[in-house]
RNA sequence: GCCGCUAUCGUCUAGGGGACUAGGACGCUGGCUUCUCAUGCCAGAAACCGGGGUUCGAAUCCCCGUAGCGGUACCA
């Protein structure tokens, strides 16, 4: 980019939560943006009356402030500048460029039948009131679009209809607004998707009709749910909201939807925003388009989950489980759970035994419960009936002579003990488990297994 | 239908006429580490959509085809 102030814009719809496609043209117009020094605008394209809500913006500028990507400029909503659309829309019709013509879709549509297939629609003006504006479109020449991303790409002038700039009721509509939007907001650099790269010479057009300058363009490639469709609902975590409560951490999404589309020349996978910033040019993006992957997302935030400082995992940890930071029991769980977890969601199910009565697996205990069990589980709770400290070491060593008494390996007196204090057979570390449940915990779970296990053994 | 875009391992990608025996990452398979599960480390399988050109030489350039996708609304 060679603009001395390049401005650029986050245009979303708010017809629907912001999808992850969205949200990479976010992530990737910010990072243009703090790449380059530019300014970026939030506006809000709401012209459809219909289907814009206002819980839609709510929840667009939610997502878009958990992933952390703020705005220079906005919201602006596009409605709110109506009268300048209407003063553009005088200023075409004064001009002879935009009239007003009372087809229907499906005059038009008999227009075409009579008019060969690759015919755009030509209009007939009329005075009648309450009939949509068209834009008068050359039937010579091409108009060219030159993406930063493609190249020059020439569509034909012919190929496109006169199309409809505003409705009966002189509200304008999208390809109209935008055009003048982009123009009077001084927008330098549009960056969207890939979807509006047809739309683009209607723009244009427009534009041209005005006297403005156009802005560059690049059109980002669409992205696609596993099936290689287009992304929707149906394609599993697909808005960013669902990202969040799968548990994934805004910076490794940023850092996954950086990587869909654009790579770098090194292979580097693993970057910080900053370094996103630092590297990332919309010229480098890719042009076909990716699916959305779920496990290589799983495993950035994994390695953001094992890498990130103590405080701040804390932090997250908390906020996704909606309990206090400053309680010393979670703060102890996050230390001895943090290599474990691959997202904050998988989190609980590893240290809830710590705050909860423990919950029986049954399968797990039939599995590591053995008839010898109960005498070792007896004499561990022995040991650490004694331990000081209470600490991992500590009782890493005061378990080591159980284990030569009875002959065994590791696993055989471990796994009893962990089943016992956490009711399955999957935890962190087991001295660091123990270590955090406290003495008092431990040894009554100890005591009850051992208990189940003799009732187990009388029975028999 | 018409207009347009795209095409490298299952997925994300590197590659820009010779350095390609096509590289990396996720995932997968096997092994090592190990108190469980993860992690970590090592190894392995796995791709240039098809056909024509251009060229001494094509994954790279051109054309055709095929496939996928987008647009074609008084939606955005």
């Amino acid at each position: 980019m060679t603009s001395e102030n390049p401005r650029l814009r986050f245009a979303p719809s708010p017809t629907g939560a912001l999808h992850i496609g969205g949200a990479r043209t976010a992530l990737y117009n910010w990072l243009e943006a703090h790449h380059e020094g530019g300014a970026l605008v939030l506006r809000i394209e709401d012209t459809d009356r219909e289907r814009s809500t206002a819980e839609n913006v709510e929840q667009i500028l939610d997502a878009l402030r958990w992933l952390e990507l703020d705005w220079d400029e906005g919201p602006i909503s596009q409605a709110s500048r109506a009268e300048r659309h209407a003063a553009a829309l005088k200023q075409l019709r004064a001009s002879g460029a935009a009239f007003r013509d009372a087809a229907a879709g499906k005059d038009v549509e008999a227009w075409k039948a009579g008019h060969g297939a690759g015919r755009g629609y030509r209009g007939t003006p009329t005075e009648e009131a309450g009939a949509a504006v068209r834009l008068r479109v050359p039937d010579e020449g091409a108009t060219v679009v030159v993406d930063l991303i493609r190249g020059p790409i020439s569509f034909p002038n012919a190929s496109y209809d006169d199309f409809v700039i505003a409705r009966g009721d002189d509200t304008v509509l999208y390809n109209f607004a935008v055009a003048i939007d982009d123009a009077e907001m001084g927008i330098t650099d549009v960056v969207r998707g890939d979807d509006h790269l047809s739309n683009t010479p209607k723009q244009l057009l427009v534009l041209a009709a005005l006297g403005h300058e156009p802005p560059r363009y690049a059109h980002l490639p669409l992205l696609h749910g596993p099936d290689g469709k287009k992304l929707s609902k149906r394609h599993g975590a697909a808005s960013v909201q669902e990202l969040r409560d799968a548990g994934y951490l805004p910076a490794a999404v940023r850092n996954y939807l950086a990587l869909l589309g654009w790579g770098t020349d090194d292979d580097t996978t693993l970057m910080s925003t900053a370094e996103l910033v630092r590297r990332f040019r919309v010229t480098d993006v890719g042009k076909a388009a990716a699916i959305f992957d779920e496990k290589k997302l799983r495993w950035l935030n994994g390695r953001f989950m094992r890498e990130m400082p103590l405080e701040e995992y804390i932090a997250a940890v908390a906020a996704h489980l909606d309990r206090d930071p400053a309680d010393p029991a979670l703060r102890a769980a996050c230390e001895i759970v943090q290599e474990k977890a691959q997202t904050l969601e998988e989190v609980w199910p590893l240290i809830g035994f710590l705050f909860e009565p423990p919950v029986a697996d049954e399968v797990a205990w039939r599995k590591v419960m053995k008839p010898d069990s109960g005498p070792m589980l007896a004499a561990a709770a022995d040991a650490l009936a004694s331990v000081e400290p209470f600490d991992p070491e500590a009782i890493e060593a005061a378990l080591a002579p159980v284990l030569d008494r009875f002959e065994v390996k590791a696993g055989k007196l471990y796994q009893p003990i962990r089943v016992a204090i956490t009711g399955g057979s999957v935890s962190p570390g087991i001295f660091e488990s123990i270590s955090a449940l406290g003495r008092e915990k431990t040894l009554e779970r100890v005591a009850a297994a051992v208990e189940r296990l003799a009732a187990a053994a009388t029975d028999e």
